[in-house]
DNA sequence: TTAAATTGCGCAATGA
DNA sequence: CTCATTGCGCAATTTA
């Protein structure tokens, strides 16, 4: 039940700032090691891009208040859009564990009809190798009665 | 908006940045910033319990310090547990989806088997329906046909 | 080169 | 109080 909550922003409102700067600046920052400009590249610290580089984090620069709300904006999104993937994989996870379920029980009711189906069948065979033996090539009335009987099981 | 709490600005000059977590380090600048006293509040300058609060959030504190660090750690592991789960989840979905495949070639291969034991037995019932037509004198043609319908039907 | 999208990270509020 | 979560902003990178 957490909703207010602005950690970063300026005091009063939420949107703009009248200061910001205070963002994460905690202590100041000092760069690690970076913008490495090229290897041999470039023998001009102060050319124009380094002005546009400083300009770039001027924190009370227009500009940059500008890119960073827009960065927000954009990460909000990105974040957005990143948690409804991951539900739509669980809610996938669902699905397919359903469709399983359903494959398994037609297996088991295919399973089952094929049982009967085969029993029926070897049952019949052995009726017919008897019958077969004893008779000739035309059917009997017991052949007959023995496939009503068949019959009735089956249905 | 009540209590804002004064996110991070550095108290004046934060003389501390050799605390600091190299932590985001970047930007190139100091922060010259401010101390934005709250929109105009503060009642009682002298409450103890403010102090106390402002003891807690005082960043030079070195149980500040501590207690950040902590979380940082338990952020940081938080959130490689929910990638894990994530990265699970999507495995999980790779694995529900092959064994829908095996599910569904079984069931294709039943299918298809009991197809066969089908045929045969929509064969035998020609016969005996045709059987039954001859012995049995209340039996009409349409009964015959009808069964080869339930046949159909069933089959 | 630029702008949007991602990603890692720290902070603070809140939940447990 | 400590640890776990979560929303949020910053900045570096990656994409497009």
């Amino acid at each position: 039940m957490s909703k207010i909550s602005q950690p970063n922003s300026t005091p009063g409102v939420n949107g703009i700032s009248v200061i910001h700067t205070q963002a994460h600046a905690r202590g100041l920052q000092q760069v690690p090691q970076l913008v490495p400009a090229g290897p041999g590249e470039e023998a001009k610290p102060g050319s124009q891009q380094a002005e546009q580089k400083k300009l770039a984090h001027d924190r009370n620069s227009d500009g940059y208040r500008q890119r960073r709300e827009r960065n927000n904006m954009a990460v909000k999104k990105s974040r957005l859009k990143s948690k409804q993937k991951a539900q739509d994989t669980l809610q996938r996870v669902n699905q397919l564990k359903e469709e399983n379920e359903r494959l398994e029980a037609k297996i088991k009711l295919l399973t089952k009809e094929l049982r009967v189906l085969k029993d029926l069948f070897l049952e019949h065979a052995h009726n017919l190798a008897d019958n077969v033996q004893s008779i000739s090539t035309e059917n009997t009335t017991a052949d007959a009665a023995q496939n009503d009987n068949l019959f009735e099981i089956f249905f």
